[in-house]
DNA sequence: CGCTTAATTGATCAGGGTCAATCGTGGTGG
DNA sequence: CCACCACGATTGACCCTGATCAATTAAGCG
C-alpha cells in the first residue's frame, strides 16, 4: 500500500534479509504465550504453528507459517499466543527494537513491515472464515484450498502436520478429520498418495461443493 | 510499536482526526466485496459490520465496529469483504493515497497507522479464537465477554445488533443463540433486562465456565 | 523385524441445525 | 389512547452431524 510512494528512492535493506539464525527441532516451543514479545521471526525452512491453550486443556492452532513467512506480530507487549515447530525449523530472528529502528530510517523497510503485518492479518481473517463454516466437510474443503494456494504445485498438497494439528485449526476432532476426507476421497475429490500427500483432483468441484 | 521512537518529535497530526463525514442509515451498505479498496475508515458513531456471503446465501460475519474503530484494512487492492451499518452511522473516510503520503512524511503517523492494523489483526486472531470453541455456550459467553470489555461499563452490554447478526458472527443459528442465552440466564450468568441490554452477573465465573 | 506413533474405522450419544409455532415489543394509524 | 401490525426473539419437536469412547489398521523408525 505505502510501497508506491518509495519507488524513486534508492535501494533499501530488504526486510529481515539478515539476523540470527536458530535451529528447532520437531515438537519445541520457540516462544510461550505471556513471554516478551521482543522478536519477529522468519521461516527459512520448516513449519511453525502458533496456538492457545485452553483451561481445559484443548489447544487452539491460530496459524501455520512456511518458508518465507514472518510471526510475531502482537499489539501489545507480549505474545498473546504460543508459537511451536511443528518439524523441524530453521529461523531467523529479528529484535522488535532494531526492526522499529531501521523502519523508521528507510521508508521501504517500514512499508515491508506494514506490508508483513497487513498479510498476518489477512491470514487471520481467512482463518476465521474458515472457522465460520458450519460443516466439517466445508472446513476441510477450504482448508485444502487454503493449502493448494499456498503450495507450488496447485493440485498436490505435502502436509507437514498430523491430523490432530489440522483437527486444532479447524475446530474439530481427529477423527472427524480423518473421516472427512476419507469422505472426499469417496466423492472423488482428492486422492491420498499417502496420509500426508494429497492430489486434489477437481480443485474447482471443490470449491463449487464445499464454498 | 514503533511510536516508541518518536517521542521526541514535534507533533505530528492524529491518524484520521478530520475528512469527509458520511451519514449511512440502518441496514445501508457503505462499501462491497471486490470494490477497489480506495479509502480507510473511522467509526464516529453507530454500529457497522463486515460479511462475507456465500455461495449458498449463508452470511458470515467477519467483524463488528464501534465509536473509534478503524476498519477497511487490505493487503491487496479490493476489498475482501462488504461492509455494511448496522444502525444508523456516522462515519469519516480517508483515502489510502492521502494516508500513505501522511505516513511517508510523519513518522507518528505511520506509527498509528501501523497500530491500527496490528488492532485488526488482534481483533481478527480473537474472533478466530471464539470460532474455535466447540460448543455454543462457549461461543456466546466468549462474545459477551469480548462485548463487555470493549463496553464502557463491564457488567453492562448494550447489544447494537441482532440475534441473527450474533450467529452469523458466531457460526450458529439465531435459534442457538436465543437457547444459549436463556441458558446463560438460568445457569445464573447474565440478566436479560431486555432483549439486547444484557448484565453480566458474575464476570469471572463466565469466564471459568466457557473459557 | 518388532515397536511406537499416527491414522482410520466403528458404535453410541449429545448438541446444534432445521422447520414451525408462539410470544413479545416497538411503531403506526385510527 | 388504544388497537393493530410487523418484526424480532423465544420456545418446541425432530433429526442429523460431529464428539466421544474404543478398537483396529497403517506407517515410520530404530
Amino acid at each position: 500500500m505505502l510501497s508506491q510512494l518509495s519507488q524513486t528512492r534508492p535501494p533499501e535493506p530488504t526486510l529481515l534479509a539478515t539476523g540470527p539464525v536458530l535451529h528447532v527441532s520437531r515438537g519445541r516451543e520457540i516462544y510461550a504465550e505471556g513471554n516478551s514479545a521482543d522478536v519477529l521471526i522468519k521461516v527459512l525452512s520448516g513449519l511453525v504453528r502458533t496456538c492457545k491453550f485452553k483451561r481445559d486443556g484443548r489447544r487452539q492452532i491460530d496459524a501455520f507459517y512456511t518458508r518465507d513467512d514472518v510471526f510475531g506480530f502482537e499489539a501489545g507487549t507480549l505474545y498473546s499466543r504460543s508459537a511451536e515447530a511443528v518439524s523441524d525449523c530453521t529461523l531467523v530472528s529479528y529484535r522488535r527494537r532494531d526492526v522499529a529502528i531501521l523502519a523508521a530510517k528507510h521508508q521501504g523497510f517500514a512499508d515491508q513491515l506494514y506490508a508483513y503485518s497487513l498479510r498476518s492479518l489477512v491470514r487471520s481473517q481467512d482463518h476465521a472464515r474458515i472457522l465460520g463454516h458450519t460443516s466439517a466437510a466445508e472446513k476441510l474443503a477450504a482448508f485444502l484450498i487454503e493449502c493448494s494456494e499456498r503450495s507450488s504445485q496447485k493440485d498436490c498438497i505435502m502436509l507437514g502436520m498430523s491430523r490432530m494439528d489440522i483437527a486444532d485449526y479447524l475446530g474439530l476432532t481427529e477423527e472427524t478429520v480423518s473421516r472427512g476426507l476419507t469422505q472426499l476421497r469417496l466423492d472423488g475429490c482428492i486422492e491420498l498418495l499417502s496420509a500426508r500427500h494429497i492430489r486434489i483432483l477437481n480443485p474447482p468441484r471443490l470449491r463449487e461443493l464445499y464454498a
